[in-house]
DNA sequence: GACTTGAGTTGGTTA
DNA sequence: TAACCAAGTCAAGTC
């Protein structure tokens, strides 16, 4: 990893064409040769930056030669870069550069390899905790199975309520109108099933936005709000009691 | 903006668990003391980060007293961190916790503030594109109007073709099935109007999922397949002949 | 300020 | 490898 701090400006071209000024910026380049541009304001996204593989190449302009350039068409003479930054995508025409105008800082450290994150709390576990915990749906519900697959795509999960009627169930982290329309989906292409129907859908996330719930109330589905933390707990309860 | 490389852990806790073992990787803290840790690898995203605004707090552990802790209960006795750095995000409980090993490099530097990015846009030039090259939909089609307003958000564009018949066309990049739902709503809503109707749906996108294709011909509307080089090629053309 | 939609999305899982 | 879906998505525009 290669730390650069510098005044600096960029430009990128690819599928979109995006310009940055001159600033004192940071710049990072990873040991794949991608390169990030950073500054103090901003979420974790880069200002700019190219995405690995690509290839970098350093360009050290002369520095003489350049009273001409005073007497020129009298433009806003900007200085002249002391390095230019070349990164260009393999496999794309997509490119960026960077010129540096004046070099704070430039350092390289060796990182090695990173173990990687760990991570808990997704989607995938809201479906888990539910599936376990059926009857939050309801008393007396039975699970049919998770990702229940259909010519549409797989319903996060299928169950039967205390009356031996199918409920399909959208499972969402924040509940918005796709996720309606996606429910939807489902129950009509379900309940054209003599099998299956009358098929139930049930609208379950950690948070529902206003508009969804009025849709999904409207077209006769349940909303269920889902407690992370409640049905983690409810799952430690479980396995305390073996 | 603070720049830091050391070894380090560092565990987030918020609305998902997230934690890093120890590597060596770069801190970046920004003047709203977010921060952000990388690796060598990955792309623009970090590993771990907190997003502003948030608060930092730096806590020195004591060095001394720590013999004990050897003979403990035989965990993998994990060295005392150097430093411990908490960030703690001011209108959420999130927490992230990172714990410092090594310190190969502490530096501060004052960026100042950024003159931003200035980006040229992509969905819209497509949209452009065709609305100037709008007989790639059909020979004998006429455009209407680009963002033709209706009670339920503009149409991308309205045409009409040969026999005079109106067309509302939605585009898209990536075509997926949530951009077939939103034609389909556009369609219901302006064959409504008798004089509009009929209205027929064109899904046109760089590249179009199977499901969506299947989704949008089931529902009776045509798949275009746009293609950038060459629609931004025709437009150059276009304007070589004047 | 909440909601919607696109993104140079990125990243993971599965067929 | 390709397609699909979720993301601590982020960010911009709209209502």
């Amino acid at each position: 990893m290669r730390i650069i701090v510098a005044d600096c400006s960029a430009e990128y071209s690819g599928r979109l064409t995006a310009s940055l000024p001159p600033a004192k910026r940071v710049l990072l380049i990873k040991a794949d040769s991608s390169l990030l541009i950073f500054s103090e304001l901003g979420s974790y996204k880069p200002l700019n930056w190219m995405a690995a593989p690509c290839t970098l190449k350093e360009i050290e302009p002369e520095p003489a030669a350049e009273p001409a350039e005073a007497a020129g068409a009298g433009e806003t003479a900007e200085p002249a870069p002391v390095k230019v930054l070349r990164v260009a995508a393999d496999k794309s025409s997509d490119i960026l550069d960077v010129k540096l105008y004046h070099v704070y800082s430039d350092a390289q450290y060796d990182l090695g390899e990173d173990p990687g994150l760990i991570k808990e709390g997704v989607e995938d576990h809201l479906q888990r905790y539910l599936a376990e915990q059926i009857e939050r749906i309801g008393e007396g519900a039975k699970l049919v199975r998770r990702e229940y697959p259909t010519a549409i795509g797989p319903v996060d999960i299928m169950a039967t309520d205390a009356n031996g009627e199918h409920v399909a169930i959208e499972i969402k982290r924040h509940g918005g109108i796709d996720g309606v329309e996606q429910l939807t989906r489902y129950c009509e292409l379900l309940n054209r099933d003599p099998l299956l129907a009358p098929v139930h859908g049930i609208f379950a996330a950690q948070t529902i936005t206003p508009q969804a719930r009025v849709l999904a109330e409207d077209r006769g589905f349940t909303c269920l709000i889902l407690d992370y933390d409640e049905m983690r707990g409810a799952e430690s309860d479980e396995l305390r009691l073996f």
